[in-house]
DNA sequence: AGGCTGTCCTGCTAGC
DNA sequence: TGCTAGCAGGACAGCC
């Protein structure tokens, strides 16, 4: 499940691999993963195929590769979304919805036959929330992603104006971190972690914490997204691959994520785990005490 | 306007 | 054995 980490690690592979080669055919196997592209698959794969990427960018969980005609790829990985580069004799991925098959970078004049180096820019997806769509003129920020706030990695994050806009809302600090509108970049996984870390509930009201809580969810949130990157990212069975096909191995330090019934490192006491929004969230029930007025 | 819920997807697992 | 229900969850439309 890509957050932060895993999608920068992502970039860096795109960045390292795709740039600077003519993009000579574009394949959309499945029409979903472009859907937001309304004018359907034929025309994204025209539209993109001859263009070259020229940088890649990201900010919190959204990627884009801005193109050699003020134009810009833009990705999201959704739940389980790879980007694989991949040699151009290689076995299709089950879930492969979309192939992006470039130049080799040799001499131009050097049969195609020959070049050893070209290559593909896989994008596999099995559950398809992820997807690619083009934003013009979206070679410095994408229209899209202007409601998406800085994540807590970006130099430009305003450590200032955090606190302050948590300390203004009415809902609980968990539900703020996963508002990409406030601070982009966490997910469930890292949610949790972070607030372990901070010693706080996600039940708690934004507004009911003190500036230095805040400012401690902040560096939790920090600390497990840079421990989590120096390790390539997260993985929890083969849904998340970098971009060279290379499995993450964060998960054996998760505290909390999915460590239900298990001890908590701090104190001891067993991990817990409650529905929320849909899906789960984990927490020491000793170490993190719920507010009063308990809604679950 | 801010807050919150339902929905989209597939595949794996638990339970009968 | 084979079926179903439950679960995983990021982001956004749409409701209050």
């Amino acid at each position: 499940m890509p957050e932060l980490p895993e999608v920068e690690v992502v970039r860096r592979g795109l960045e390292a691999h795709v740039l600077d080669r003519r993009i000579t055919a574009v394949e959309v196997l499945h029409p979903r993963p472009v859907r937001r592209h309304l004018a359907g698959p034929s025309d994204f794969a025209a539209t993109l195929t001859g263009r070259t990427f020229t940088a890649a960018r990201r900010r919190g969980k959204y990627l884009w590769l801005p193109l050699d005609n003020g134009d810009a790829l833009l990705g999201h990985l959704g739940m389980s979304g790879q980007m694989l580069v991949q040699e151009p004799g290689a076995a299709d991925e089950k879930h492969l919805r979309v192939r992006f098959s470039f130049a080799g970078s040799g001499p131009a004049g050097e049969a195609p036959g020959e070049r050893s180096d070209r290559l593909e820019l896989r994008f596999v997806d099995q559950r398809m929330f992820g997807g690619l769509s083009l934003a013009p003129g979206g070679a410095e920020l994408p229209a899209e992603l202007t409601h998406i706030a800085r994540d807590p990695l970006d130099p430009a994050f305003d450590d200032a104006a955090f606190p302050r806009r948590v300390r203004r809302s009415e809902s609980g600090i968990k539900r703020i971190l996963l508002n990409q509108s406030m601070i982009s970049g966490v997910g469930n996984i890292y949610a949790d972690e972070a607030l372990w870390l901070a010693e706080l509930h996600g039940d708690r009201p934004g507004r009911m914490l003190r500036p230095a809580d805040v400012e401690r969810v902040l560096t939790g949130v920090r600390a497990v997204m840079t421990a989590a990157l120096a390790q390539g990212g997260t993985s929890f069975d083969a849904l998340y691959v970098n971009v060279n096909g290379e499995s993450g191995y964060f998960d054996r330090s998760l505290e909390v994520y999915g460590q239900e019934g298990q001890p908590c490192s701090r104190c001891g006491t067993p991990i817990r785990r409650v529905a929320f929004m849909n899906r789960s969230s984990y927490f020491c029930p000793t170490c993190q005490k719920a507010p009063r007025a308990r809604r679950n």
